[in-house]
RNA sequence: GGGGUGUUAGUUAAGCUGGUUAUAACGCCGGCCUGUCACGCCGGAGGACAGGGGUUCGAGUCCCCUACACCCCGCCA
């Protein structure tokens, strides 16, 4: 029998062979999805990454052949060598490759198999801890091998897009140094400077502007990031971003480019036509309308804002309601048609739901005939003023639920955000996971610059300290900081936030007001950033530029649960690797090695 | 840091108001079978019920704690 691999080189994967291929002789490599075994002949699904063939051992045909695939187990991995031949009355229509069938006349086990932990089959039947702890196993199966394949897909089409459109892909360190603010960072020690330590890049911010201040005004990278927060669904540690920033642009600069990228990739990977320009909304708009600024657009169910009509009628005559209009608080509602038809239990767990987030309960209303309130905490007190100008404001119809919040502005916000989409999937308008085929793409835009820190009490960058201001804004720099708006946006697609970026601040006399706004001295100042604030009294050119989560588009484009199912070796919610067991111990000499001493008491 | 769901053969699940030897399917092992494709038939092996503590004559089942996985809040400029 020949040697396979040396002398039998792979003619064919084991997803194109066709009618076209019948009579010819063929070698294939694969692992066995599945085994029949008759007796006198044994059939064999073998798959690789483009598909499956069925595969035939006759007795008559080679006996000692015949004998050894009796040998054979799932997920063995094996060569054969064999005449394709039309299966003709037998052919099975579920496989791409079902007309035909390979009778085998050499066969190689490269190697057997163990039982495996959980079968490896399309549709997987066991829990996320199993999958990732064999995950190679895992990413044998089909839907996985797609993904990635996608994911790969997905590279490609992005690294021609831009080179073909004059960007120039640029690498940037992962070690730099640790900055203030923004996400938590990953630290390692240096060995060779005692005491000190890199910090893993969040993101690239400050070094692609420095390419800018360097003229090279068009940047790009497919670059892996790191955040040490907790995790999400959509949230790893470690993550990719496609990365761009361009000089001597405005933000519709940067929208072009992105959304002529975003309609090449649905369009390549799912053949789906997607409608330019996309959607854009005003953060405060979306902040009022879903309580965040990624709302979900599939479907409407919108808040709305109560605080101004409760203040005007001081309550109306229910205590809670006065308390929050005193203590500053905002009042939110959402109607729920009456075609949902909650019952009185089911709207008591979604009390739970919200109380999960930090609600204090759920204030409800059933709108009767005439607009009164039945099955309400507020029914008894509200003036019938109050009650029928909330009606009139949130269009109240007879059996609609309403549901309301009201306390602390950024609780509301949050428990509504989430109690909206929770509704949504619960009402059918949108599916728990995946796009139902629906992708409304929307940019969020002008934002303020700086929100107000409760616990500091000052002012803190909303997002960045290099983001430019609204010219017109400036004047309130000093006097009203929440009154400066900013060139920020952020690209959202069904609930995710897929993107952000903003133009950057290259004027050092606006950047120094910026920083006195934030209460940041200018020694502080130069202290953290001075080698960007050199940089931009050095011709800096304006510029801008944007990230979009890679990992998320892939999720979004291949309907994936989760994040998890896009990133081939992901960290579970403890940010652990139950493959290798990361992250680990190290011996004390590593330590010393880079000048560490651990404060967790051994054992612990 | 907080809220929620879960953990029973290799895997997925069943196991009621606590009761004697913890079931089934798939996988695995042995045997039979030449047209299966969820192949079929016969036989077999395989379990510290996540860990610890408690209640009880008796705990897979009830209570408490811990660990791990997942979802969410906080966090993620």
């Amino acid at each position: 029998m020949p040697r396979f691999i040396t002398e039998l080189k792979r003619t064919h994967s084991c997803g194109e062979l066709t009618r076209t291929d019948v009579g010819n002789e063929v070698v294939l490599f694969g692992w066995v999805n599945n085994r029949r075994d008759h007796g006198g002949a044994v059939f064999i699904d073998l798959r690789d990454r483009a598909g499956v063939t069925q595969v035939v051992f006759e007795h008559g045909v080679r006996p000692d052949v015949h004998d050894l695939a009796g040998q054979l187990r799932l997920e063995y991995c094996v060569g054969i060598r064999g005449k394709v031949v039309s299966r003709g009355e037998n052919a099975n229509p579920r496989l791409a490759t079902g007309e035909i069938e390979v009778h085998a006349t050499d066969l190689e086990i490269f190697n057997r198999c163990e039982p495996t932990p959980f079968l490896v089959e399309d549709k997987i039947d066991t829990s996320e801890e199993k999958r990732l702890q064999y995950r190679y196993l895992d990413l044998r199966r089909a839907p996985l091998q797609k993904t990635l394949m996608t994911r790969a897909k997905v590279n490609h089409l992005t690294r021609n897009y831009f080179t073909d459109s004059n960007f120039l892909e640029l690498e940037t360190p992962f070690m730099g140094k640790y900055t203030p603010g923004g996400a938590r960072n990953f630290l390692v020690p240096s060995r060779l400077n005692a005491g000190k330590f890199y910090a893993l890049a969040e993101s690239p911010q400050l070094y692609k502007q420095l390419y800018m201040v360097a003229g090279f005004d068009r940047y790009f990278q497919i670059v892996r990031c790191f955040r040490d927060e907790d995790l999400r669904l959509d949230r790893q540690p470690e993550f990719t971003q496609i990365d761009v920033e361009m000089s001597f642009v405005e933000q519709n600069d940067v929208f072009e480019v992105i959304e002529g990228l975003i309609v090449k990739l649905w369009k390549e990977v799912l053949g789906v036509e997607i409608p330019r320009p996309f959607l854009r909304m005003p953060f405060d708009e979306s902040m009022a309308k879903y309580g965040n600024d990624k709302p979900d657009l599939r479907f409407d169910l919108p808040h709305v804002v109560l605080t101004d009509v409760v203040a005007q009628h001081g309550g109306g005559g229910v205590p809670l309601l006065k308390q929050a209009i005193e203590a500053k608080g905002i009042v939110k509602g959402l109607r729920v048609p009456a075609s949902a038809s909650f019952s009185r239990t089911e709207i008591d767990k979604l009390e739970e739901f919200v109380k999960g987030m930090g609600a204090k309960g759920l204030a409800r209303a059933k709108v009767a005939e005439g607009g009164e309130w039945t099955q309400s905490p507020f029914a008894k007190t509200i003036t019938a003023e109050l009650r029928q100008a909330i009606n009139q404001a949130m269009g109240a119809k007879p059996g609609d639920l309403l549901l309301f919040q009201f306390g602390k502005e950024a609780v509301v916000h949050t428990v509504m955000a989430n109690l909206r989409v929770h509704l949504a999937k619960r009402m059918g308008l949108i599916p728990e996971y995946g796009s139902g085929g629906q992708w409304r793409f929307l940019w969020v835009v002008d934002p303020p610059l700086f929100e107000y820190d409760e616990e500091s009490k000052t002012w803190a960058a909303a997002h960045h300290a290099f983001t430019r201001p609204r010219d017109q804004d400036l004047q309130y720099l000093e006097t009203d900081p929440g009154r400066v708006y900013c060139w920020r946006y952020d690209l959202v697609l069904n609930g995710f936030e897929i993107g952000g970026g903003s133009i950057r601040l290259h004027d050092p006399v606006v950047q120094a007001r910026v920083f006195k706004a934030m209460g940041i001295s200018d020694e502080e100042a130069r202290s953290k950033f001075g080698f960007l604030l050199d940089a931009l009294k050095m011709g800096a050119p304006p510029h801008g530029g944007i990230a979009l989560g890679m990992d998320r588009l892939v999720m979004l484009l291949t309907g994936a649960e989760s994040l998890r199912d896009v990133v081939a070796w992901p960290k579970t919610q403890k940010g652990t690797d139950l493959m290798t067991g990361a992250p680990g111990d190290v011996d004390a000499k590593q330590l010393r090695d880079l000048h560490v001493k651990s404060t967790v008491e051994p054992g612990k």
